[in-house]
RNA sequence: GCGGAUGUGGUGAAAUUGGUAGACACGCCAGACUUAGGAUCUGGUGCCGCGAGGCAUGGGGGUUCGAGUCCCUUCAUCCGCACCA
């Protein structure tokens, strides 16, 4: 009998699948827990070898919580709305709904060829009606709702309506223009679409103009994340601003949760420092200058405003709406001037050309309201006009870009700090006395800063403020393949449909061009926008994050027509365990989900306000292309140490059809049509190829099958081989060759248990020390790696314990169980066969896991180390019950270190008992 | 520019967190069994040196009896953000 992979792999898959072993009840006795993959989105590519590194962790922490005694929530679906299946139909025209089924198919099967341990009965799909019900649900929570600042959460809209009726706005000023203000009198006059305009600007889901990234090639718009120095992500298309109303979620009012949360997470701390940049909170002030000759005010934002008495210019942003009223006749045409100029400049040139200085002086004078100092106001492009309040007063002596900026346009600088300024470059210390600065004169920067603003509040000029670099989140596409908001319009003024009414389906469309104006797709289809006369559909669709920001609560309850997810049953799971995916989607899914989270806790419908108790993230399987060198116009091809001497055209080849480095050059000319008759110009005997790291992508011809190396090694090799490349988070390109030595670690495990010729061979002999010591290093080992997500060394001392037990011919029941045991997480179909072929009737499944015991591994004696002044020079085993005295007796009486003494005594001797010995002379 | 991470043999990587650097594998070398082997098994394999021995964790410095691990400094690579006042 010998390790027949393919034919135990099938039984094992077929057995799970009929005894439904993995499927999951919502209660138990037992402790819960929830391991969690980032579902995929189903490309037409299917899997590479870079997808399942996660999965098979997850996968492996999950059946090995499962054998510690938890209930183990462990699911798979699929994020299936998405642009690149509405791309494919606008090209193919086949059906997003038709080619993501197709898709999904493909995926299952990769997966399942793996052995994974999912709950398919709860298995979900974004894209599916009784799934998206609950997303446009949830959709409706939001518009439904407003963030309470003063109780500090979303609360129904109904309460903001009881605030209005009661008090006006006064309590609750508008987060969308803080300008808006009334009274009770006045809400109460106002028209019932009056009054749901100024809903609007409170709701958590909230229609806005605002300019959004415009792509025209795609013609539809694009997140910010989608849009990667100015050019789309997918498809490298230019990208504009354009002005266009869209839906918005609010989540600038969730930025001090949200960043308050990350320290009740355990995510590494890059991904926390990146959700902090992006966040982006700062303190600092407000303050307002008046303006020379005018009863204008500017307003600016400041980090700093301890140094308001080193202020020698204010610049404004180009689009700041002060630019028409300040700016004197006499510089009327060069502002205009330069407003073309700006205006003509693509975000991409305003991006690319950081380090420009451009700018042009208004004519007027703001006055410092301390020293009353006049300052002229510029306008430059470097102040952004969506930050803080669009304007800024430059301090050019502690701040690089306002002195690069006063050096450009020879603007004279106050130097507020002293010696800490030397005139050639800006010093942004915070740890300075102050200087030439009033009443501030002698005074630390950081006392002075709250000085300042005691004093702006006292004459009404300025307050404390934050802000935060985060915006709200466009929540609109024009596109088809994506959830239809469940809103209609009458008259123009948005209403949420009936919930009875949901899910509102994608209809059919004939095609998937765009519509109108920018419009998406679905404007197209006439009948289906105008349900009555003045009564409209919307006809944008939800992003692709929506349905991602909220499919692990539906895993806990999938089946529910009733609601999204029962209270009981995510009371029940709480919150994910283990979140396992790539740092891509450090800033969009993961906060967009954790804020979702949070709005579902403040209305009530959960109990736990952070998705995710613990993130890991998945380092990315790079490519290992090859490369061959065709020379120039011709069909032939050399290999890589000759390639210089000709001139050639690199091309990529299958990774496939070379082994390490050297081509199988009959498999290349049958490759594709074009190379059969291809000709090689060899080195010693092989074509070798050219190798480089890149994406793993099905044009670089570098991808690897997941399913290839089933077929030829079995999933459970695959499995523990792709654990032992490495630690889990790192990144790495994918490399083959080492998939052997797990192969034959598999083969020697199962030589243990059964003999070719003479078949099950295991006995119930009692176990020797030396054996239940091999077996509990090993329990010790792979026990706490696999907790800690170190698979790569739990695979290691897989690999010694075996070859241990094979070196002392250990064939013993008592031993080889608990190997098996501890194996079921990473080598579940081999473990099962194995289990089954030394008796055991019922699924290694529920068998439980073995416990350490250190009674097995203690050593009566230690090799210890000896050295002299830290270096080793020999070892000596010596027993552990000696104290130091004893110790030093034995290693001064022993001849070597006499020797290595020389007749000295040493100065002193270091000895740390179990682990080693030092001399120092 | 700011922030984060990483740097160890020919390769992937270990190292109980300050205590024998290179476990476990791949690759390579030698051998055994073989008609054969891309099967299996045995031995070897950081570098220099015939050897004793010396040198080695990107470079330089420091703390320590002892540093891959801690501190300072410097270089390189990768990732994220990027005119955020």
């Amino acid at each position: 009998m010998e390790y027949n992979f393919r034919a135990i792999e099938k039984k094992w898959q077929e057995q799970w699948v009929h005894s439904k072993v993995y499927q999951v009840k919502n209660d138990s006795s037992k402790p819960k827990c929830y391991v969690l993959d980032m579902f995929p989105y189903p490309s037409g590519a299917g899997l590479h070898v870079g997808h399942p590194l996660g999965y098979i962790s997850t996968d492996i922490y999950a059946r090995y919580k499962r054998l510690k005694g938890y209930n183990v929530l462990h699911t798979m679906g699929y994020d299936a709305f998405g642009l690149p299946a509405e791309q494919y139909a606008l090209e193919t025209g086949q059906h997003p709904a038709v080619t993501t089924a197709k898709n999904i198919k493909t995926f299952r099967e990769q997966l399942d060829n793996i052995g994974f341990s999912y709950d398919w009965s709860r298995e979900i799909n974004t894209s599916d009606p009784s799934y998206y019900k609950w997303t446009q649900w949830i959709f409706l929570q939001l518009f439904e709702s407003w963030y309470n600042r003063n109780t500090q959460k979303a609360e129904p809209i109904r309460t903001l309506i009881a605030a209005f009726e009661k008090d006006g706005n006064a309590g609750n000023p508008c987060p969308g223009d803080r300008t808006i203000q009334f009274t009770a009198e006045q809400w109460k006059s106002y028209s019932e679409k009056e009054q749901r305009e100024i809903l609007m600007q409170y709701r958590l889901a909230f229609l806005a103009y605002a300019e959004v990234n415009w792509c025209a090639a795609l013609g539809t718009v694009l997140a910010n994340d989608e849009v990667v120095n100015g050019v789309s992500e997918r498809g490298g298309y230019p990208v504009v601003k354009k002005k266009m109303r869209q839906w918005f979620l609010r989540i600038t009012e969730y930025a001090n949760r949200l960043l308050d949360g990350l320290e009740t997470v355990e995510f590494s701390e890059a991904m926390k420092e990146m959700q902090r940049n992006w966040i982006g909170k700062s303190q600092g002030a407000e303050i307002k200058f008046a303006i020379k000759n005018s009863d204008e005010k500017v307003e600016v934002y400041t980090t700093r405003p301890d140094t308001i008495f080193g202020v020698d210019f204010m610049v404004i942003a180009p689009e700041h709406e002060l630019v028409q009223k300040i700016t004197t006749p006499e510089q009327k045409a060069a502002i205009d001037a330069y407003l073309e100029y700006v205006q003509s400049r693509s975000e991409r040139e305003r991006m690319s050309e950081v380090k420009q200085v451009t700018g042009c002086f208004t004519g007027a004078y703001a006055i410092n309201p301390f020293d009353g100092r006049e300052v002229p106001i510029w306008i430059a492009e470097y102040v952004l006009a969506g930050y803080g309040t669009g304007a800024i007063m430059a301090v050019p002596c502690g701040d690089q870009r306002d002195f690069n900026f006063a050096q450009h346009f020879h603007l004279p600088i106050t130097n507020i700090i002293g010696e800490g300024f030397n005139g050639t470059e800006a010093n942004p210390t915070k740890d300075a006395i102050l200087q030439n600065s009033g009443f501030l004169n002698g005074v630390d920067m950081r006392t002075a800063a709250d000085l300042v603003i005691d004093k702006l509040e006292e004459m009404g000029i300025g307050r404390r403020q934050i802000n935060y670099k985060m915006r709200d989140a466009g929540f609109s596409r024009q596109r088809y393949w994506g959830e239809p908001f469940p809103i209609v319009y009458k008259d123009g003024v948005p209403y949420a449909i009936d919930e009875k009414d949901l899910p509102l389906e994608l209809p059919h469309v004939e095609n998937y061009k765009p519509g109108p104006e920018g419009e998406g797709p679905l404007a197209n289809i006439t009948d289906w926008v105008n349900i009555a006369p003045g009564v409209k559909r919307e006809t944008n669709t939800m992003p692709g994050y929506a349905g991602s920001s909220w499919y692990f609560l539906r895993y806990m309850d999938p089946h529910n027509t009733h609601t999204f997810a029962d209270r009981k049953v995510t009371d029940y799971w709480n919150q994910v365990d283990v979140y396992v995916g790539g740092t891509e989607h450090a800033v969009g899914h993961l906060l967009y989900s954790r804020m979702w989270t949070k709005v579902l806790y403040d209305l009530g419908y959960i109990g736990f306000q952070e998705p995710f108790k613990q993130l890991i993230n998945q380092g990315m399987i790079q490519g290992s292309s090859r490369f061959v060198y065709r020379i120039h116009g011709t069909n032939q091809f050399v290999s890589h140490g000759l390639k210089d001497q000709y001139e050639t055209d690199k091309l990529h080849v299958d990774v496939n059809i070379v082994d390490g480095l050297v081509l199988d050059t009959e498999a290349f000319k049958k490759w594709r049509e074009e190379f059969a008759g291809a000709t090689f110009l060899l080195e010693d005997g092989q074509y070798i190829c050219g190798q480089e790291v890149e994406k793993m992508s099905k044009s670089k011809f570098n991808t690897v099958n997941p399913n290839d190396l089933v077929e030829k090694y079995g999933a459970d090799t695959f499995r523990m081989y792709e654990m032992f490349l490495g630690p889990v988070e790192q990144s790495k390109p994918w490399d083959t060759k080492g998939i052997e030595g797990v192969h034959r670690f598999l083969k020697k495990l199962w030589r243990l248990f059964v003999d070719e010729q003479k078949g099950v061979v295991v006995t119930d002999e009692n176990p020797t020390p030396e054996e239940l010591k091999i077996l509990h290093t090993a329990i010790h080992k792979i026990d706490s790696a696999t907790n800690t997500f170190s698979f790569n060394t739990a695979v290691s001392a897989f690999m010694i314990c075996v070859n241990d037990l094979t070196s002392i011919g250990c064939r013993k029941r008592n031993i080889l169980e608990s190997v098996l045991i501890l194996l079921a997480p990473y080598a579940p179909h081999v473990a099962e066969e194995l289990w089954q072929l030394i008796g055991f009737n019922e699924s290694i499944l529920n068998a439980p896991y073995p416990v350490y015991k250190e009674e097995y591994t203690k050593e009566s004696n230690f090799t210890y180390p000896i050295a002299l002044n830290g270096k080793t020079k020999t070892e000596m085993s010596l027993g552990l019950d000696l104290d130091n005295a004893a110790l030093e007796a034995a290693v001064l009486a022993n001849e070597t270190v006499q020797k290595l003494l020389d007749g000295k005594a040493p100065k002193r001797v270091i000895i740390v008992k179990g682990r080693m010995i030092n001399l120092v002379v």
